[in-house]
RNA sequence: GCCCCCAUCGUCUAGAGGACCAGGACGCGGCCCUUUCAAGGCCUAAACCGGGGUUCGAAUCCCCGUGGGGGCACCA
């Protein structure tokens, strides 16, 4: 086992948690798991003005319901806090002015306007926009004039011309870029906020991060961040930079529009929306954790424990991951076979009562284990096993007669199958299918006609649970009433 | 436009120079089991982006091309 690793996942509450940011946390998580360390969690939140209601509240209620609790972070105190960036507006401030003593950082005077203009001469000229460096040129006297005179500032970070940059990422090995293509970055805003680029960077060394893994939208700007932490004389975390997933075609991140699509066929990319349509945290988990990576190669289905135990990041891989939310079916389906018929049933009820049933959870209990193979996504059970909760079921006259035959002997059937089953006080009985069977063979029917028949007056669908299963939850009285009901409208055809 | 990253079945991946006529999983198709639907079991089809090198030997290393992705904000 290596090192116990210190880890974060840092996310800006923009928006609700996606399975992006989820997997990004999980790997943190399982990292720290791994190796004896810590996973804290820290929320990104200078930029006020992009901040979205209920963000932090969903992204901490999405991670708790997946399992990943953080060691230090929100609602878990520890020594490194506060863990909002708000909260450290004086950190980042102390850390741009060494920067600026240090010789690293600058003061800028320049306004948008100005930044405006210089970006669209830059761009008729097809030139890359960048900062021209006008305010490098100021001395420290004339820029802490201005400064005093009220003037409104920036920080930039003062890049190397030449020469080039070395960075190492775990995943990718050495990524070098020529300074030259690099900016004079803004580190701190007029406003006095720190922008991301110091205040992770800051954070990360406070919070003595051993590896920042992060997504890899943030490549670009690894050479930034790596020149900071040198600029302060830091050593370095390990840097790792997670694959994107694109939407299932494999063409392009997933949009907002489609996303909305997706929620019309059963699937999301959102923690809370996947919560909503039945799926378990062990499958998300499960799901995620195999896009961009291979934790063995005969085996797939993972819970977070055995997660924990195999996790490394050497068995990330770099390249772009298509979503796949057939798969996430699947992997929900294992994950629902595997939970004790109880706990299944417990997990079930919201989802039957959400559809206005009231789930007897005794009688759900019963009822899991007839399911439980059949079940995809938690709400799928009300679809399935609704006729238990019900008083009555309306069964189609066309349902109620059996394969290949006329009304008149579905009829007889009927009777002749409730006379049978009248005669027994307990469904349960083993012995009730095979005098059904023998019922059929009287009646010159195949056992799947009889059933069918039955099957649709009882239930009142065309596809259930197993039939004398069923039958013997429901009870002799309602069976017989429903059989006598179907006998009703075969009779009425 | 510029910079960076990536590239094995439809999809997620195994593969770290010979163990590969390329393995697993999802999905697809077929068979078995079966009262429906599932679940389960068995089987089939399906890939090393292209071109150059290096090497006795390349899916694996290098270069070029192509394709895909990401980034170029006083957002994160």
């Amino acid at each position: 086992m290596s090192q116990p690793a210190r880890v974060r996942f840092a996310p800006s509450p923009t928006g609700f948690l996606h399975i992006g940011g989820a997997r990004t946390a999980l790997y943190n998580f399982l990292l720290a798991r791994q190796t004896g360390g810590q996973f804290l969690l820290r929320i990104e939140d200078t930029d006020q003005k992009r901040l979205v209601p209920g963000g932090l509240e969903d992204l901490l209620a999405s991670l708790r319901w997946l399992g990943l609790q953080w060691d230090e972070g929100p609602e878990a105190d520890g020594v490194c806090g506060p863990y909002l960036q708000s909260q450290r507006k004086e950190i980042y401030q102390a850390h741009a002015d060494e920067l600026i003593a240090r010789g690293s950082a600058y003061i800028c005077f320049c306004t948008p306007a100005r930044l405006a203009e210089l970006r669209t001469r830059q761009q008729q000229r097809k030139e890359s926009p960048r900062y021209d460096g006008l305010c490098r040129r100021l001395t420290p006297a004339e820029a802490e004039a201005r400064v005093r005179a009220g003037e409104p500032h920036v920080v930039r970070f003062k890049t190397p011309r030449e020469g080039a940059t070395t960075v190492v990422d775990v995943l990718r090995g050495e990524i070098t870029v020529h300074n030259k293509d690099l900016d004079d970055s803004i580190l701190l805003k007029s406003d006095g906020w720190a922008l991301y680029h110091l205040a992770a960077m800051v954070d990360d060394h406070l919070m003595m991060i051993t590896h920042v893994i992060r997504s890899s939208e943030w490549l670009p700007s690894l050479p930034l961040h790596a020149m900071i932490h040198r600029a302060f004389g830091w050593d370095e975390p390990k840097w790792c930079h997670l694959s994107v997933f694109l939407k299932p075609s494999g063409k392009g991140k997933m949009s907002k529009r489609e996303s909305a699509e997706l929620m019309k066929e059963g699937h999301s990319v959102f923690v809370r929306d996947l919560r909503e349509l039945g799926y378990t945290p062990e499958g998300v988990i499960n799901w995620i954790a195999l896009m961009g990576a291979s934790f063995d190669e005969k085996q797939d289905v993972f819970s977070l424990p055995e997660l924990v135990e195999r996790f490394s990041l050497d068995h990330l891989t770099p390249a772009a991951a298509a979503v796949n939310f057939t798969k996430a079916d699947h992997f929900n389906g294992v994950h629902l076979r595997r939970l004790a018929p109880e706990e299944l049933a417990r997990r079930m009820r919201p989802f039957f009562e959400k559809a206005g049933l009231a789930a007897d959870e005794a009688l759900l209990r019963r009822i899991a284990p007839l399911i439980q193979e059949r079940v995809v996504t938690l709400d799928d059970g009300v679809e399935m096993a609704g006729f238990f909760f019900r008083e009555h079921v309306v069964s189609a006259a066309s349902d109620l007669v059996g394969k290949g035959m006329t009304s008149q002997a579905s009829t007889e059937a009927v009777h002749a199958a409730s006379e049978i089953l009248a005669d027994h006080a307990d469904l349960a009985d083993p012995a009730l299918e095979a005098k059904l069977r023998d019922l059929a063979e009287r009646l010159g029917l195949k056992p799947g006609q009889l059933f069918g028949i039955l099957r649709a007056a009882v239930t009142g669908q065309t596809v259930s649970p197993p039939l004398f299963g069923s039958m013997a939850i429901i009870g002799r009285e309602k069976v017989l009433a429903r059989l006598g009901a179907a006998e009703r409208t075969l009779r009425a055809m």
